[in-house]
DNA sequence: TGGGGTTAT
DNA sequence: ATAACCC
């Protein structure tokens, strides 16, 4: 049944502002951003209406729109929650949904595509219509299976969005396509709030939309600059470059992988990670100069993620500390150290005893001095601490797989 | 240039 | 531990 998959993908429009807006009704009709330091990193349709763009310097945007209202968006928390609705609300209709950071889910239809289509079959004189756009304007075929199975699965996805929108109130857009690269790609095709399907016949003119490499999901910068310099510069480019020297250019394994993005092809499947593999929080700033900073800093950021391992109810078995140095050329150089939580320590994050906080500011200063001398001048940017290698308590119902997932998904290769 | 996440090597 | 990717 891998043969004709119907795969949903759903993204929330201008996530965080959406958030701020159902929290405090009042800024609704008012053009608004959520800021995080000194950046905009989302703002409603309003302010970008006035020309506030994604990841604008407040400075910028406030000159662009002077009636921009700000909220403060650095603390994650409520955009966390309600991600994790979104994604359970979807749960409810179809087990296979995979969350895309906190605004994005993919969902694998073709189980509930199917169910329709049986009825569909057994029904006299059914209608069947196309819900929202589809891509390019195609044509449809109601007599090709692979079109009628798309066009279920569009007021299935329509079905999902209204969902979302009366019981949680937020809105979106979504993309149906055969798989996920193709379902993400079409998916912005009408914004906001609208849906888009791409039936087979309009993939070439998706790929040829397609005029920088960088917008096939999967190719991020630096492979976008390795194709660049091989003259890659679209995704027809990548398609009629020849594949051996692409191979002795990237290695084969890349080089497989980006060239059939590159076609629209993706046999990836939807796989619900479940619960969270780590947990971590940052905070970035000037400048953090002194070890009794740094100390500060860590006691800063320990309740918040002793709080949210606690509600989650695993154990964390290794912790990690990222920095990042001030340069002026590179402000990507980040370095990290990680280690062991001791057992005696792990035995105590299920307790709400606050005697777990400076034996672990201990251990992450001795991480800290694994990369800084503190004996010579140093000029920090960021902190992260991250808990991850988390484990079930021996005897938890909670933070078992279980408390995430109402259904298991069958073994690989069981069907067929 | 935020504050997070993931997998691959 | 880092480097790549995603939002």
């Amino acid at each position: 049944s891998a043969a004709h998959r119907v795969i949903v993908h759903m993204d929330l429009d201008c996530f965080y502002a959406q958030v701020e807006m159902i929290r405090n009704p009042e800024l609704r009709d008012k053009p608004l951003g959520v800021q995080q330091k000194n950046l905009v990193v989302t703002s409603n349709y309003e302010a970008r209406k006035l020309g506030v763009k994604k990841l604008m310097s407040v400075k910028d945007a406030k000159e662009k729109c002077p009636q921009l209202v700000l909220v403060n968006g650095e603390d994650l928390a409520p955009y966390r929650e309600m991600s994790c609705k979104v994604t359970e609300l979807l749960g409810e209709f179809c087990p296979l949904v995979e969350r895309l950071g906190l605004d994005e889910n993919f969902v694998d239809i073709t189980e509930m595509v199917e169910k329709r289509l049986k009825r569909l079959q057994q029904s006299e004189c059914a209608t069947v219509s196309v819900s929202g756009h589809v891509y390019n304007d195609q044509a449809i075929n109601l007599h090709d299976p692979r079109h009628l199975r798309l066009i279920l699965g569009s007021q299935i996805a329509e079905e999902l969005r209204e969902a979302v929108y009366t019981r949680l109130g937020l809105t979106g857009c979504a993309g149906v396509a055969a798989n996920k690269l193709l379902s993400k790609l079409v998916s912005g095709t009408f914004k906001p709030n609208q849906q888009t399907v791409l039936l087979p016949e309009s993939l070439p003119h998706l790929i040829r939309s397609l005029d920088r490499i960088q917008k096939v999901p999967g190719i991020g910068s630096k492979t976008a600059k390795r194709l660049e310099a091989l003259g890659i510069r679209t995704a027809c480019d990548l398609q009629a470059f020849p594949c051996a020297a692409l191979e002795t250019e990237l290695g084969a394994a890349v080089a497989q992988r980006i060239r059939k993005l590159g076609c629209g092809e993706d046999e990836s499947p939807v796989t619900p990670w479940g619960p969270p593999q780590s947990f971590s929080d940052e905070d970035s700033f000037k400048k953090c100069s002194s070890e009794v900073e740094v100390k500060e800093k860590i006691e800063e950021l320990l309740p918040n993620l002793l709080d949210r391992i606690h509600k989650d109810g695993r154990q964390p078995h290794t912790v990690r500390l990222t920095i990042r140095q001030f340069s002026t050329e590179k402000w990507f150089n980040r370095e990290s150290r990680q280690c062991p939580i001791p057992p005696h320590l792990i035995q105590k994050f299920g307790k709400e005893s606050s005697d777990i906080v400076s034996p672990l500011v201990d251990i992450l200063l001795k991480l800290f001095h694994k990369m800084i001398d503190v004996h010579l001048p140093f000029h920090l940017t960021l902190l992260s601490v991250c808990f991850s290698n988390l484990k079930d308590l021996p005897h938890s119902k909670k933070g078992s797989i279980a408390f995430y997932l109402k259904q298991v998904s069958p073994p690989a290769g069981s069907g067929k």
